[in-house]
DNA sequence: GCCAACGTTGGC
DNA sequence: GCCAACGTTGGC
C-alpha cells in the first residue's frame, strides 16, 4: 500500500485543512497490554513489536482497518498498579496476519485460522518514548478534555480503541509533569 | 435467533 | 483475589 505524507498539511491547525486532511491524516489511538506480559520498558528495549495475541473481533477490524503507517499510539498499561499511560508509540506497519495465530507453540494459536484465509492481524509498533510521570487511569477520569475518552468508560473493554490529537497531546503533558 | 452458561478482561 | 461487565459459544 501506497502512503501519503501530509506533514505541513496537518501542521496547519485550521479547519479547512482538517477537515480536507480527514482520511489520509495521522490518528491516534490508546492500546492497552498488559505489563506483566510486555510493558513500555520491553519496548523500550525492543524498539519494534509485532502486537499479536488480540482476540476480539472488533480490535481484529480496528488493527486490520484502521490503523496505518505513523499513527500515533499511547501505550497503555492495563490490569496493573496502577493502571494507566505509560507512554507513547508510533505505527511502523500496517495490518498483516497475526503469526501467533498459526503457531501451535503459541498461547495464542488459533486452528481455525489460516494463511490462505487468516482471522486475526497484527500490527507493528515503534517505541517513541516513555512518559516521564506514569498518568494513571483516575487521573484521565478527572482531567478536562478527556471527558470523551473511552478507556474512562466503565465496562470499556476494548484493546485497541481510538482516540484524537488533542486527548493524545493532553496526556503526552500531563506525562511530562 | 434466543439466551444461558461459560470464559475473559480489567479495575480495585 | 474479587467480581462486574462484556464477549463468545452452543443447545434448542
Amino acid at each position: 500500500m501506497q502512503t501519503i505524507e501530509i506533514p505541513e498539511l496537518v501542521r496547519y491547525n485550521h479547519s479547512y485543512f482538517c477537515f480536507f486532511a480527514v482520511g489520509i491524516a495521522v490518528r491516534y489511538w490508546l492500546m492497552k497490554c498488559e505489563p506483566s506480559v510486555y510493558s513500555i520498558d520491553d519496548l523500550r528495549k525492543d524498539k519494534s513489536t509485532i502486537w499479536e495475541g488480540v482476540r476480539n473481533y472488533q480490535a481484529r477490524n480496528i488493527l486490520r482497518d484502521d490503523v496505518k503507517l505513523h499513527d500515533k499510539v499511547l501505550f497503555y498499561h492495563s490490569s496493573a498498579n496502577p493502571a494507566g499511560v505509560a507512554g507513547t508509540a508510533v505505527v511502523s506497519r500496517e495490518s498483516f496476519p497475526d503469526p501467533t495465530a498459526f503457531d501451535p507453540a503459541s498461547q495464542y494459536y488459533d486452528r481455525q485460522s489460516s494463511v490462505y484465509e487468516p482471522r486475526w492481524f497484527s500490527i507493528e509498533v515503534t517505541f517513541v518514548a516513555k512518559l516521564p510521570v506514569f498518568v494513571p487511569l483516575a487521573l484521565l477520569k478527572t482531567t478536562r478534555g478527556l471527558e470523551n475518552m473511552l478507556v474512562i468508560k466503565k465496562g470499556m473493554r476494548l484493546s485497541v480503541q481510538p482516540c484524537n490529537a488533542k486527548e493524545y497531546n493532553i496526556i503526552v503533558k500531563l506525562g511530562q509533569g
